[in-house]
DNA sequence: CTGCCATACTAAAACGTTTCCGCAAAGCAC
DNA sequence: GTGCTTTGCGGAAACGTTTTAGTATGGCAG
């Protein structure tokens, strides 16, 4: 006989007073409720969260999808846990849980998160990794479950999303390198199916072809993100007939692995051939040559994402202005000594 | 009116007998089951989660608690979610679902676990990162919830815990290098607070006098687990007057940063210092030199933990041949590139 | 004194599920 | 046919909480 019920019982008090008085509802005298928070304390009692839940039709927690895949894993580093701590600092102040949900590998991520998204233990839901087409989002928006997609996606009509500046990204990139001379621009990227993938080069190409530079399929290399995947980019680049002058990475930790490529080859980057990386992590500054990328701070995009999602959340929306549905995530240059040399004419 | 009730009434049975035929129980015919389990799955009915927690007092939900806090995030990498996929491939045979728990940064990891604990969310708990001594323990001892530590700690009499075996690899890094010739070895390790920091540096210690070789605290540099610690361990490192021949590196990231700073002094890792890394990461194989460091899967570290949580899980334990409750997880020597040379006598 | 309102409380219903208990029907042995 | 067991199902209690509806008390205006 635990639960609420025992604390009425030791406060001589009935559970309906208690329950009022512990989550802050009118018709309780101010005496009483201290008599009560303190009783609450002392036993160390805390609401059981399916009762709660169950009466409320309601958890307070926020789920947010990861996929370990290894794909994902490999490129997607400590992403989540910076991600996750600017999503807390807002969603705290509305007493909501944000717990992660790692789709297991085996597993459809679209069936995992119908499996999740049935049992009711989130009441609203982030999801990354979005594909340019993507089952989660119809499923979520089918449910009517408060979500914001972080990627974007064609699925779905006009849900939220929040995006990274892909373009931004790939025109300062390609700007920055054109102005120092270089025609000859190759990128590592990964696969089309993957939504980075796609939008990342194409808007590379439009970038190229605004400077009035043909847009060369030759030097696209599509490679796993991870340092394997910036070793194989480097192989694939030296085997070309006319080699770039440069190139672009779009994950930062490929840069070691070209690196190592180049190196074997004698090329030293920096000097022969100019890098650009996508997302800084801190390792960036420590490479040597130190790399030219982009950076952006993953606790304010946590913030974005939470502050976001609640404006979705008919609950919370009040507090949140109804901003812009969709997104798009700025990211800051971070100038290295990969690209710091200019070509001669 | 959702739920159960109503798939009751689609199907013409009353809910208990739909509740047994759902949830496998004997007395239902097979074929109702047959026919209860179709309709389900037309309409897409999934138990809600709160009601059966309710009623059964459980939630089939594994708590994986990390702290994102700043200096676990550094060093934190992947890990986590490379053994949530071991963790998983274990426990979905169960049913059992995992939720990783990421405690925010500014609340006390002591304070968020019992939220999660008292609010009952989880039925078993992993907890990481683990103190010398550690409240959470104590806490999850008294609340008599299952759970498995990854990390010794004092605290708590004997629960189960999972810890890597620092001392195997400190004294494998340890011969390696004396082997070579080497009698001045440093090592870089976070702080004593951290067990990491305290229990690697102790066993170093001890290997080293296992060698007659006498420890100097000059030679136990404490940085962060970082790149940037790297850098820092470096530079601390060419200040002292009488230099180290190698290098332990207690986080394989430090790696780049100990390589740049080496750079900038002209000292050439594997010609002029011998460097071991600890934990292998895709990457050590890419930096140039490539690490030498020690190799573990972390997909099976997960299935050990997921088999020795549900060993102490009442209701799972059956399955389980109690082993023992403290293990000791192996690494293997990945030799590379950064110690591939012997002293001069 | 009567009527009315505000305050602070109690009692009980409701949330969706599982599980205990009882019961009818059917099968079987005699 | 009788007694006993097995099979399959229905009814209802129970889990812990929140919330609605109802009630006693006291203050205050008339």
């Amino acid at each position: 006989m635990k639960g609420i019920r025992q604390l009425a019982k030791h406060l001589d008090i009935s559970i309906g007073t208690v329950s009022r008085a512990l989550n802050d509802r009118p018709d309780v005298n101010e005496e009483t409720r201290k008599r009560v928070l303190a009783a609450a304390e002392e036993l160390g009692y805390v609401a059981n969260q399916s009762g709660r839940s169950l009466r409320q039709g309601t958890t307070n927690v926020i789920g947010l999808m990861i996929e370990s895949s290894k794909e994902t894993v490999e490129n997607s580093d400590n992403f989540f846990l910076g991600v996750t701590g600017g999503l807390q600092s807002v969603l705290s102040r509305h007493k909501l849980d944000l717990l992660m949900l790692p789709c297991p590998n085996d597993e459809d991520p679209h069936e995992y998160l119908k499996r999740m998204v049935a049992r009711r233990i989130v009441d609203a839901m982030i999801i990354s990794a979005t594909q340019r087409v993507d089952q989660r989002i119809d499923l979520l928006v089918k449910a009517k479950i408060p979500f914001v997609a972080l990627g974007r996606s064609t699925s779905g009509g006009n849900h939220t999303w929040i995006d990274l500046d892909f373009e931004g990204v790939a025109a300062c990139a390609v700007d920055r390198l054109v102005s120092k001379g270089h025609r000859r621009i190759a990128i590592a990227a990964p696969s089309n199916d993957i939504n980075l993938g796609y939008i990342f080069v194409d808007a590379y190409r439009q970038s190229l072809e605004r400077h009035g530079i043909a847009f060369d399929p030759a030097l696209v290399i599509r490679v796993k993100s991870s340092e394997q995947g910036g070793y194989q980019a480097g192989h694939e680049m030296l085997r070309l007939d006319t080699k770039p002058t440069a190139i672009i990475l779009i994950y930062e930790l490929m840069a070691i692995g070209l690196y190592r490529r180049l190196n074997e080859a004698g090329i030293v980057p920096g000097r022969d051939l100019a890098v650009i990386g996508f997302r800084e992590e801190p390792r960036g500054k420590f490479l040597q040559p130190s790399l030219t990328c982009f950076r952006m701070s993953l606790r304010d995009l946590g913030v974005e994402l939470a502050e976001t999602l609640l404006a979705t959340m008919p609950a919370y929306a009040e507090h949140y202005p109804k901003g812009a549905r969709n997104t798009i995530w700025p990211l800051e240059l971070a100038p290295g000594e990969s690209d710091a040399f200019s070509l001669d004419a």
